[in-house]
DNA sequence: CGTAGACTTGAGAGTCATCAACGTAAGTGG
DNA sequence: CCACTTACGTTGATGACTCTCAAGTCTACG
């Protein structure tokens, strides 16, 4: 299917819903902002979607305009170094930024999929930039989205083992979750474990086995993509060394 | 020694040296100001040190005040885990920016210490904020800078081999240092094995023995820390896949 | 000159990757 | 409705890369 096909469109309905009215907002970009500033972003903001499974919302080397808001569904983001090899960065939650590596070369650095059905917000840097400048709120919420992604990029880099990875994993996709209104102990993967163990720097076998043996200790169930953390505190104390 | 013993000072002679007179300016945050705007940012940046090699620039869980530019020698970023576990971040040439992954949180997430004897711009995050609101040339900086940030530090976290972890160290090294005006085929690096092992996830074993290796076929010569990229062609095509 | 720390070198072990086969679920077309 | 396909996931056997442990060398510095 060739890329047009699947272009962005937008609807009227979803359209009305502002930032101001988002239950994301105080995740997102509007983060802090008193109500009259949301309003000049919502003017700047373009909602787009829905996207499906494989969708890409950007390729490396696209030229950089945008930065995109996940509103529903989830993206993964990854590269392909020459050899062929994929790279999964991140999974982006809704309220999740991404595109921020672009800045600095203006040009897309990585790849951004969803992962099921997804949809969007897109802001024009530009746009964004101009509104910073004037808005106070804006610009500081920038400045810690950006800090806080440097953060956690540093965080993954650390050497663990298999275990603590996964541990690490689940749990940091519990609190992200949770802070989203989700179940943190309850959840369905949107990823294929392929993806996971990539992301961690795995092999999928080895993601199979420490799941396995995380089944048989007792300390979640598992079924398909379907988890549950049934002892939170073990897996926490698993996942001790490694900053989520 | 007390930390108070090591206080930040400043020197009138240094002070002399403003930002528009720099020349790491173009490397640093005035990248592309106006001469003006540069004089506005150099009323609120202060010249301190020069530090030693061990000095903490701050720690883990310090309030978050100000960023850092480094003017002179060389700083490392590290963290320890709960166990106890050393990590190191990375290494900062002059002109990089250090400091931004504790906007977020609002409290340095890791520990900053001098690698030999050095000297750094400090800059009070209130201040850098006030003025990026009137000057658009130094918000766009911040947030390129910020951007660079996150393109390396998610570089730096994929699943290569010793052979490539390190021959790519040392081509960005040496690119970092072609920028600054330094010879990017003989330099001397400014920390020792462990720091470069941990940086990398391997042990010091392993960077001995590869660094060995790389000797034996002619790629590099070293002798203590001096380093001579001999053939950097074969150093980048053992490289290509890794980010820099 | 002696000690301490950095670095090197060697031997053995362990974690995890690779290779291969199999099982399962979902979708397709007959 | 069932064979077929395909992608995903699991399980087992084997091996490699790198870590750990240990000893030894070198350099700097007091």
């Amino acid at each position: 299917m060739p890329p047009s096909a699947r272009q962005p469109r937008l609807s009227p309905t979803t359209l009305r819903k502002a930032c101001s009215e988002c239950t994301l907002a105080e995740l997102c970009l509007p983060m802090g902002l008193e109500q009259d500033d949301m309003e000049r972003l919502d003017a700047v903001v373009e909602q787009l979607g829905p996207f499906h499974d494989g969708d890409h919302l950007y390729r490396v080397g696209d030229e950089f305009r945008s930065l995109y808001a996940v509103r529903s569904g989830q993206y993964k983001t990854y590269l392909v170094d020459e050899s062929g090899r994929e790279q999964v960065l991140g999974f982006h939650l809704p309220g999740e930024l991404i595109g921020l590596d672009a800045i600095y070369p203006d040009r897309h650095q990585c790849n951004a999929v969803a992962l099921d059905t997804a949809t969007v917000c897109r802001v024009s840097y530009d746009d964004i930039t101009a509104l910073s400048q004037r808005v106070p709120g804006l610009q500081r919420q920038m400045f810690r989205l950006m800090s806080r992604d440097i953060g956690s990029a540093q965080a993954l880099g650390g050497d663990y083992s298999a275990e603590e990875r996964l541990a690490g994993f689940l749990l940091n996709l519990s609190d992200r979750l949770r802070a989203r209104g989700y179940s943190p102990q309850h959840f369905v993967l949107a990823m294929p474990r392929r993806d996971i163990a990539n992301y961690l720097r795995l092999a999928p076998e080895t993601v199979s086995r420490v799941f396995k043996r995380f089944q048989r200790q007792g300390l979640i169930g598992l079924e398909r993509r379907e988890v549950r953390l049934l002892d939170m505190a073990r897996v926490q104390e698993l996942a001790r060394c490694v900053p989520h």
